[in-house]
RNA sequence: GGGGUCGUAGUGAACCGGUCAUCACGUCUCCCUGUCACGGAGAAGAUAGCGGGUUCAAUUCCCGUCGACCCCGCCA
């Protein structure tokens, strides 16, 4: 007989019919001749009535196929919490239960609402744990912010663009990276899709990019991973301004689209509806006067805000602007790679930019130096050798229009939008310090 | 790189310088045809991470070690 999705039990045709479901058991609440089973298949979840004979064999995780007849439930008996719960699937003398595969004692609990692991067990046992529904669902919002993403940079004319992570060439600067044997050639995984989206400007104009990236810091904190996930998007034809309205764009549309797609999930982890006001922009000065003026601490002499000036600001728009973000611009040129824009009005700051949302930053970007000898000059002036960035020079020696770009850490931001504790909870496989079997002693 | 906290059945937690180390969930056995994280009765399951020290006595206090987690720094 024929699979029917769980879901599609409920249609009116269906009831009194027999149908037969595939699924995983999920809890078994067993009352002596008559057992009932919480069944779940990607479209939702039913409850089985099994007699004992029948059922006695079907314990949690075990995969099964099970035929029975819909029935609907007597009013008393409906489980408002479920999808169908105004049903369920009667299985007696005349249903068949068939383990497709079965699962071995669990490690741990996989019937409560929440999965209530330390984040050790709950990475030792990741594809388990994962089939939790509440676990699950960080991914279903992940990919929503994925599809988000990718609308949001289509609607601004981008072309989706996919590069390489091994790169043959030293690094921009800044972070640690991985180096690889590669041939006969030193090779490195790449820090960041940057100066390749760049080099894809003069082609596409406007280009959009998922892609992973590595950073080899030794970092051991709840909001870095050596392996994260980029969403980028780079526009040529634009200037400052226009960059940070295009920014706002997109993380409004990428957050609203996975809002509205997941209100369910959202509600379930106990999250706020996201504030939408109009974003306050603010140079890193600005921003640093205000924590002195409205908390007390002076960071006027910092190159970067701390962890705690981003909850702070982040409140303070919260409160003044209802706006879960803000954006930071003019970070010091010394402080940002050579390929950022030195504000011409004062050098010592450049075209750069942060989106903080809810405390911390999960964006970040700027305009770029697209004239060719400023770009030479830039280079050398932080000590890297322009023979090395060949072909990444060649993109402005032969004409590159004013462009910028941005860069959102698809982790950080699933983190935040669900307001988990360590970002590895954001990765399905997180990589990071520990967790490549390699234990780095520091 | 600096600092802090923690390590107790399969999982999550509690307690305590001194009888048998406690609880919840899970597991096993039995009872139950209306539960929905079902309920009830019983049972098994822990060399208290490892090594050393203090003490009449250490799971408890101290040191070391291994591991975990967190904060700061670093962070295209």
């Amino acid at each position: 007989m024929e699979r029917t999705l769980i879901l599609d039990c409920k249609e009116k045709e269906k009831i009194g019919k027999e149908v037969t479901i595939d699924g995983f058991v999920q809890t078994r609440r067993d009352h002596g001749k008559i057992i009932f089973l919480d069944v779940s298949d990607r479209s939702g979840i039913i409850q089985i009535v099994v007699h004992k004979d029948k059922g006695d064999v079907l314990h949690p995780q075990d995969v099964v196929r099970i035929t029975g007849t819909i029935n609907v439930r007597p009013a008393n008996m409906v489980n408002p919490a479920l999808a169908t719960g105004n049903i369920e699937l009667y299985c007696d003398a005349n249903g068949k239960v068939e383990v497709l595969s079965k699962a071995q004692e669990l490690p741990f609990d996989m019937g409560s609402k929440d999965l209530n692991l330390q984040l050790p067990t709950l990475l030792d046992f990741r594809t388990l744990a994962l089939r939790h529904p509440k676990i699950k669902a960080i991914f279903k919002v992940q990919s929503a912010l994925l599809d988000g993403f990718r609308k949001a940079a289509k609607d601004l004319g981008c072309t989706e663009i996919v590069v390489p992570t091994i790169v043959a060439g030293a690094t921009e600067g800044g972070a640690e990276v991985f180096k690889i044997d590669y041939f006969e050639h030193k090779a490195y995984l790449s820090q960041s899709p940057q100066l390749y989206k760049q080099m894809l400007v003069p082609i596409f104009e406007r280009v959009f990019t998922i892609a992973k990236a590595y950073r080899a810091e030794p970092s051991v904190t709840t909001r870095h991973l050596t392996e994260v996930t980029q969403m980028d998007v780079e526009m040529g034809f634009t200037e400052f301004e226009k960059l940070l309205d295009y920014l706002e764009e997109v993380a409004v549309k990428m957050l609203k689209h996975a809002t509205d797609e997941c209100k369910e999930i959202l509600a379930d982890f106990g999250i706020e509806e996201i504030a939408f006001g109009q974003i306050p922009r603010l140079t890193l000065r600005e921003a640093q006067e205000l924590i002195l003026k409205e908390f007390g601490r002076d960071n006027r002499k910092e190159k970067d805000l701390t962890p705690q000036d981003e909850i702070d600001l982040c409140k303070w728009a919260k409160g003044s602007h209802k706006s879960d973000f803000v954006t930071v611009t003019h970070f010091p040129t010394a402080a940002k790679p050579f390929y950022t824009k030195p504000d011409p009005k004062n050098p010592e700051y450049s075209l750069s930019y942060d989106l903080l949302f809810r405390g911390v930053e999960i964006l970040s970007g700027s305009q770029r130096i697209n004239d060719y000898n400023q770009l030479l000059e830039s280079m050398k002036s932080r000590g890297m050798n322009p023979e090395a960035f060949e072909l990444y020079l060649q993109t402005f020696k032969y004409g590159c229009p004013p462009e910028g770009g941005f860069s959102f850490g698809l982790e950080r931001v699933t983190m935040h939008v669900l307001n988990l504790a360590n970002i590895r909870e954001a990765s399905l496989f997180p990589r990071d310090m520990e967790r490549v079997d390699i234990r780095l002693n520091s």
